[in-house]
DNA sequence: GGCTGAAATTAACCTTTGTTAAGATGGGAA
DNA sequence: TTCCCATCTTAACAAAGGTTAATTTCAGCC
């Protein structure tokens, strides 16, 4: 059985007292799915209203610019969930480009079989409410990083915090999910550097 | 009958079929709230779960910096939901303030209440992941707008968007939102006043 | 080992923001 | 009306970030 299975059955039975025993109903409706790195998962405009654990690997959530850049809204690595939000809480075209950073496996269903699934059995509602409330969670400290913490202090977060993640990921994706550019960025691991010897 | 309420009850019909007379178990424990102009909702540390749909007047969450100062998380206004988020999601001392900017009507909900409700009367449980869902693709958005565009292109999109409330709220809340300080947001409006000029 | 291309760094220059402090504005209270 | 106080504006300077382009680094590949 597949580690994320595992995971999401505690879980169940965690939030709701939910044997393993009695998961199938909900798990047979969900697929794996291998992701190659840098493969996309969800293209811009796709209107399929996907919801998946990464069991494997980290994703990477951005969006293009105006003027052709692209901005990376989040990253999200093992353990979490990714959601084609557009799709899912708008029913509208996605904005957003969801892809594999690196070799990524996927816990996947689909959020209207998932609807299905909830209408005949909604004692499994609390998974439901749980993923939305840490995606929830996880984006309004984001937008507490943006109003309380500088660039250089919003890298440090995340240095802290999440040392593993900025070793795994590119420079240039955590810049931009910083709000700041990656010349930039790298003119603050300098000024760190610096201030840290000095 | 209050507004809030009848408003409240048209979505519970549009998103779960049930009719305003069926919904007596809900509004039987929700209760109105009104507060003064600057008064304070909820207060740092605060652990109560309180839940409120915003009924008149606009409210500010905000937090307070390391160095004394103010970051406004987010203001929320008529027909919006309000939520400590940190003590209904973590079950933690609220880090934040939620303020009336003025004289503010609620409609409040113990969440420990709802969650008793809705164990109950599942068939309110659309509504939960409605509200949810909501907060969810706001914040999304607002990292969005701090990815992607600038302060002065984040102001603009405030105006073309929210002009009724750029107008209501004093520009230093407004700036603090955008995550710049008061006397930058004066130099933007001056930058635009000129350009829109010239 | 050497080549290649993406990523990161550095540099130069310009724009924007932060900071501090001094005026200007304007609404409410006495 | 006048005073008061919070808000907003303006100014001056320092610090930081954006842009562009050149250079360095380094992992992957021949």
């Amino acid at each position: 059985m597949s580690t994320s299975k595992t995971a999401l059955q505690q879980l169940l039975f965690e939030l709701a007292g939910i044997l393993p025993a009695d998961t199938a109903p909900l798990f047979s409706m969900t697929r794996m799915v291998k992701l190659e790195a840098n493969e996309i998962y969800i293209r811009e405009g796709a209107t399929t209203r996907r919801l998946a654990f990464i069991e494997q690997g980290i994703m990477r959530a951005y969006a293009i610019k105006t003027n052709g850049d692209e901005a990376t809204l989040f990253l999200r690595w093992e353990e979490q969930f990714i959601a084609s939000h557009d799709a899912i809480i708008h029913r509208k075209p996605s904005r957003f480009i969801y892809r594999a950073l690196e070799p990524v496996t996927l816990l996947e269903i689909d959020y209207d079989v998932l609807e299905a699934v909830l209408k005949t059995h909604p004692e499994y509602e609390p998974l439901r409410n749980f993923v939305l409330m840490r995606m929830l969670s996880e984006s309004l400290q984001m937008i507490e990083s943006f109003v309380t913490l500088s660039p250089e202090e919003r890298y440090l977060n995340l240095l802290t915090g999440r040392f593993d993640l900025v070793n795994r990921v590119p420079d240039k994706y955590i810049a931009s999910m910083l709000g700041i550019t990656p010349v930039s960025l790298s003119r603050i691991r300098k000024r760190l550097h610096t201030k840290g010897k000095g």
